[in-house]
DNA sequence: CTTGCGTCCGTAAACGTTTACGATGGTGGA
DNA sequence: TCCACCATCGTAAACGTTTACGGACGCAAG
């Protein structure tokens, strides 16, 4: 192994007394090139440990072969991970793998997303975006469409003209439980929904509200906060305190629902029989180690980000044009936290 | 807001009446250029939205002002996350962010690790590689150190050279543990290590032999499995059958814990009294949710993912000759899960 | 024998930067 | 007056690819 410089194209070529022109279109798979020299060039690559340079290639095409997602890490933070984020990125990562492509994930805490998408679209570090989380009124969204820049949306929005978007089917898993909820007996039900920003929240509140009055029932009581543990336990704290009090909670996060257990805990309430309470939002392991573990939904996170993949390439090759619009299931898990009515006190 | 193409150097050179060589030295902060035209290339720059395009940056000077880091995803997939690893990464993220660079994850099926860093070395898609979780013969070392790639490890190997790396001090979280048990009466100790390969099961297994040892007490019987749930499942299953039986275990992460916490349920036997279990691993909720919750350890992951980022920096200015050799400390974490022996039945 | 066509390959021009080098004009000292 | 020097800027050559264009050659049909 010697220690050279890294190997370039013309070296390779240099080395097989051809012109790199033909080296290029041998590795590239053009129709052009003769079988038996794309052999040769192929045979003389491998063994010389050749790779084309990145750089050269992406300055050359105008694009890098890469896929960027942004990754808002803030909130993750309270020593929780995100697991629903893993696997969505994994199922991306797979898909685009499979196409010859790279994934790029932008982490970023949640002030600086708009300099980072408009230096990532500015200076073409990718090819396309895939934008998770969206808010009601997405700046990030709209700079991207004005930029004309293929992207996707986990989520939809206001913003961004009619984009492609892909978004959880929060109206049928906000029926579902209500449904389901209203099964076993509970008529007062509080909704612990997002922050008033993000789009989720204000689907899912509509969907639960529509759900309950088409069953007849009263509103919920809606208290928005953020999707954290601390988030939870204050809006469970505020709607625990209303009158009639709430005998089931509906969380938007699986951590606004660990907040909801320890206000619960506090307060000497039991959690599945004092209180029900129902995540809307994606299964993992701290889900099932809660005790009582937490009914929640698996939106399969893994074949969603396949499938925000596929999407982002489309629009790689047609952009604005196939605008994909799709709503994706959510399959309830029922586990022990939910339970049936009790009298209130 | 014109649809217009992205604007180029030139383009911006041509609307200041100036040439490209200039408004490349002003937006560099190079000396030799007017500090009035440099204010008005800025404003101009700011103005019409230019950002330097990035291939072309990397294609010139022969760097990205990137730094990559391999995050094998598999194990981490059982709907879990990874709070250790997702801290890491925003600590990386914030220490070169403050130094102008990026940070790019590397997400890779485990199987296809060595392939994957073949071709980013070759490509030079990144200017260093943060490569975590070394095995004791780990052939991505070997091979980022034969092409003489800058590289942190965070981790120990036989492989590699003496190359640069932090690692986490299993060594005294092992002697600590230890102590700790012994101090609570327990005699008997049960070890779920990592899988064989990996460089910190070896040097945990060491650390609690050498300190049980020292107190005089028996060697720990020790199972070698996967770092998973099942993986912890298994080994305890293993060592519960032991005679004598221990009376506390030893887990290499949370998730090994749960797996163990999984079979004394089913066994019978009551975590914290019958069995005591601490999980020499990362902090996170997890951790705390569990009943009775863990006692383990916190290794600041965030601060750790910045010295390993510096680290990182640090091999690229001066490739080889500056060699970091950390052990980086983790303090326990005392939660309920671990409690004093009892007599064994 | 010419013409035309198809196959294969070499030449050279891009892509958007950075930077070594040289040119220009002005200023100060001898 | 002349020379040296400095500050500032333009020119052009890289960096490593891809690809449009055209040339060379062989072969079949007219």
């Amino acid at each position: 192994m010697t220690a050279n410089r890294t190997i370039g194209i013309r070296r390779l070529a240099a080395e097989l007394g051809i012109s790199i022109g033909t080296v290029s279109r041998a590795l590239n798979d053009r129709t052009d090139v003769n079988s038996q020299t794309r052999a040769r060039v192929r045979e003389a690559a491998e063994r010389l440990g050749y790779v084309a340079n990145h750089s050269g290639r992406s300055l050359r095409q105008g694009s890098t072969g890469t896929v960027g997602v942004l990754w808002r890490v803030s909130e993750s933070l309270e020593t929780h991970g995100d697991p629903f984020s893993v696997a969505l990125f994994d199922g991306m990562q797979t898909e685009l793998a499979a196409q010859g492509r790279d994934l790029v994930l932008l982490m970023t805490q949640p002030h600086e997303q708009l300099d980072r998408v408009r230096r990532v679209v500015e200076r073409r570090m990718v090819d396309a975006l895939i934008l998770p989380w969206t808010e009601i009124d997405d700046p990030r969204l709209d700079h991207v469409a004005a930029q004309r820049f293929p992207f996707v949306a986990l989520g939809r929005s206001r913003s961004g003209g009619d984009h492609a978007w892909i978004d959880l089917d929060f109206e049928t898993a906000g029926r579902t439980t209500i449904e389901r909820l209203a099964g076993l007996g509970h008529r007062h039900i509080g909704l612990m929904a997002s922050s008033r920003e993000l789009m989720q929240g204000a689907v899912l509140t509509e969907a639960c509200q529509a759900a309950l009055a088409a069953l007849g029932l009263p509103p919920a009581a809606v208290v928005p906060d953020s999707l954290t543990e601390a988030g939870g336990y204050l809006a469970s704290a505020a709607l625990m305190e209303r009158h009639p009090r709430p005998t089931a909670l509906i969380a938007n996060s699986e951590r606004m629902a660990v907040g909801a257990y320890r206000l619960a805990a506090e307060r000497g309430f039991v959690v599945g029989q004092d209180v029900a309470v129902i995540a809307i939002a994606s299964d993992n392991a701290l889900c099932r180690y809660l005790s009582p573990s937490l009914t929640c939904f698996d939106p399969a996170p893994f074949s969603l980000g396949r499938r925000l993949a596929e999407v982002a390439l489309d629009q790689l090759v047609a952009p604005l044009t196939r605008k994909t619009e799709q709503l994706w299931p959510m399959r309830l898990i029922e586990r022990e936290s939910d339970g049936a009515a009790r009298p209130n006190v």
